[in-house]
DNA sequence: GGACGACATGATATCTTATAACGTGCCGAC
DNA sequence: GTCGGCACGTTATAAGATATCATGTCGTCC
């Protein structure tokens, strides 16, 4: 993961570039994104804008995460309705996320093999691509080690049949 | 695509088969869904049972739709907050999907290529999957044609720059 | 500098999707 | 016959997303 900062710092420079506008709100939100370093929904997000100088209400999240997600700054978890600050927006793309149940954590992937095999058997069957979902629920290392242990230690504890 | 008759009737047999009940709720659901052969909301699919003998709230068609869910006998496209029947119930799996722009259309696939592409990256970054959302949105091969033809028409028409 | 237009935001209401919580009825096992 | 598990009914509400119209902000062109 990318500190923050640089994302915002980084995000600064490619609107200037492009001649479009990060303007407050915008640039609250992807802070917050950024700072949660995980899946944010839209109403957290909110609800988090809320603590700075003034109310918001749900369409101007919504205006601003489409900006946002226009600009490739951020990403849509669909399958969490939720979204996370983009770890590479230098140039477009789709990427794959591994999600993981136990922690909430996501990490964004960018594998050329899994690119190259849906682009190729998207084109084979005449379809034209646009935008791609790739979202795979699971455990994360971190998370699978952790149940490891602790199943080692209740296996200490009283040693007999295992499940 | 599957006749809606057959996938119901393999419905039928594999719930015999695992000893769970596909009750006449869940058959319905499943008889929507496959009748429709395109992605169909929950509330669409209330509103379709609606018609039947008894009016059905939202918590009793998201539970036939839970248990389809489990038993494989559907899919959720997430990108979409909708369900299709699954093509191929037999085994337990993730797929792959083309959903079309255009026409609301879906494509099951069913891709190898893709599938250990993604099972490799996952497992090398120490990630246990359990499931996988692969979506892909875009233009469907007769709707790329229809506009094709469209567009050439349209030249036709009033020759000039294109674009 | 004032009028205009494009873009961004504010505010209210509403729609869509999904689930919580609790009650009832059916059916098989013992 | 009663007990327990499962499916379903019912009501309410949470959570996510958008439509619509009003207001504000800012640069540009005259």
């Amino acid at each position: 993961m990318t500190a923050p900062r640089a994302q915002i710092a980084r995000a600064e420079v490619l609107c200037r570039e492009r001649g479009v506008r990060l303007t407050d709100q915008r640039r609250r939100v992807l802070e917050i994104l950024c700072a949660a370093g995980r899946p944010v929904g839209a109403y957290e997000i909110m609800d988090a804008m809320r603590e700075g100088p003034r109310v918001v209400a749900p369409p101007t999240v919504y205006r601003a995460l489409e900006f946002l997600l226009e600009q490739g700054l951020i990403h849509k978890i669909e399958s969490l309705h939720a979204f996370v600050g983009c770890d590479h927006p230098e140039h477009p793309h789709s990427s794959e996320f591994l999600i993981c149940l136990e922690c909430g954590g996501v990490a964004e992937l960018k594998d050329d093999a899994v690119e190259r095999s849906l682009e190729s058997v998207t084109r084979e069957s005449g379809f034209r691509p646009r935008r791609r979902v790739v979202e795979v629920m699971g455990t994360c290392a971190q998370c699978a080690h952790k149940e490891e242990c602790a199943r080692k230690e209740e296996a200490d504890r009283s040693p007999g049949p295992v499940d």
